[in-house]
DNA sequence: AACTATATGTTTACAGTGTCAACATTAAAG
DNA sequence: CTTTAATGTTGACACTGTAAACATATAGTT
């Protein structure tokens, strides 16, 4: 019995869009085809996206919702360094699981943020959990405190994309078939221990 | 006086399609448009490029080599500290001023760099030189080199990709309007700063 | 110099895309 | 119950990547 209305259409586009995404990438993902995924003309999902684009930002926001709850810790107890630590390795682990999806949130697919407020105050949530943890630390300023989150945010998110390019990496290393040396034994086996050593590092700084 | 050969059509294609990419962004970039631009029909460009990611390649390979220009140092001298710094400057810029190809070349469209030998060995180029600068700078292991590595390419990869979304970290900021705590004034005004302390850091580990 | 093979360019065609306009149906508001 | 707004469908347009068939110029061989 199929309904002229579809009832929650919005919803199933956008995991739909999320699954497509997630698994073969944000570029193979076109209107047409969740459209069609999800049983409906192909012009259907412009009455709940004005654009691709803004299809693009709903299922960055799904991810930012997934990142805050791998990462946000409970500023209102105590925040230790290993707190920290672990939280940062559940960063990566989040960019490299979800690496598609991580690619339409820290890409330029999306475009201004500020063109969709609700995405802006996921991506918000992230950082400012993050300033807040730092907060907890210590005594410093404003400044310094936006400084350490800057420093470990870029440094979490390059490790993402460097990481991802294992294979990369690996191949540029001429001894990759003389020894273990590959990018994924140096610091994807001790993820934690390294970021440990960087977080100590910015706290100290 | 034209001719039906163009003569040198593949060489400007690439600086076509290399100029495009570098001001409106590879995704706004098409096989037909290049073509037309060349003044060829839209269908010329396939005797010189298989698919569309083949012309990536190209356009990411002309990029690894302006950035080897920009961050290569002449390890055959003495290497300091201080170069490394310079280097990395280098670096963070090149990614600020060529974002969009930048994107290219770090990004997925490409796609494995093992199907394009020669783009692979323009990327070794960089490595291998931030590998022989380490080595140079200490007896180290070639384990703990590339290691080292890897934490400095993570980290100025890192910087570049949240430095450019200065406005999304600044919107971020609660006190964006309050005070002048931007990403900008805090690491791109004292790049060189953040940057001798991240280096030595990573020299000391 | 003549002939052939290869490289390079053109035309035509197809399936897929984002998106708009006009229309249809249903749910919500008065 | 009637009007309006929300939601869905059909059809169309311009654009895309790319394959096949064909045209022409260049390079290599005799």
């Amino acid at each position: 019995m199929k309904t002229y209305h579809h009832g929650n259409l919005k919803q199933e586009l956008i995991s739909c869009a999320c699954r497509l995404c997630e698994e073969h990438g944000y570029e193979s993902l076109s209107m047409r085809s969740i459209a069609k995924e999800s049983g409906v003309s192909q012009t259907a999902p412009y009455r709940h996206f004005d654009t691709k684009q803004s299809l693009y930002a709903s299922v960055a926001m799904e991810g930012f919702k997934k990142l805050s709850v791998a990462t946000n810790l409970d500023t209102s107890k105590k925040v230790t360094k290993k707190n920290l630590v672990e939280k940062g390795v559940n960063y990566i682990n989040f960019g490299l699981e979800h690496a598609n999806t991580y690619d339409l949130m820290f890409g330029t697919a999306v475009g201004d943020f500020s063109n969709y407020p609700d995405l802006l105050d996921c991506a918000n949530d992230t950082y400012e959990n993050m300033r807040l943890s730092f907060s907890k630390l210590s005594n410093d300023s404003e400044e310094v405190i936006a400084y350490k989150c800057i420093t470990l945010w870029s440094m979490l998110h390059g490790l993402v994309g460097i990481l991802r390019k294992v294979a990369v990496v690996d191949q540029l290393d001429p001894e990759q078939t003389k020894g273990p040396i590959t990018s994924a034994t140096i610091i994807g086996g001790n993820l934690d221990l390294h970021l440990d050593k960087v977080i100590t590092g910015i706290i100290q700084s």
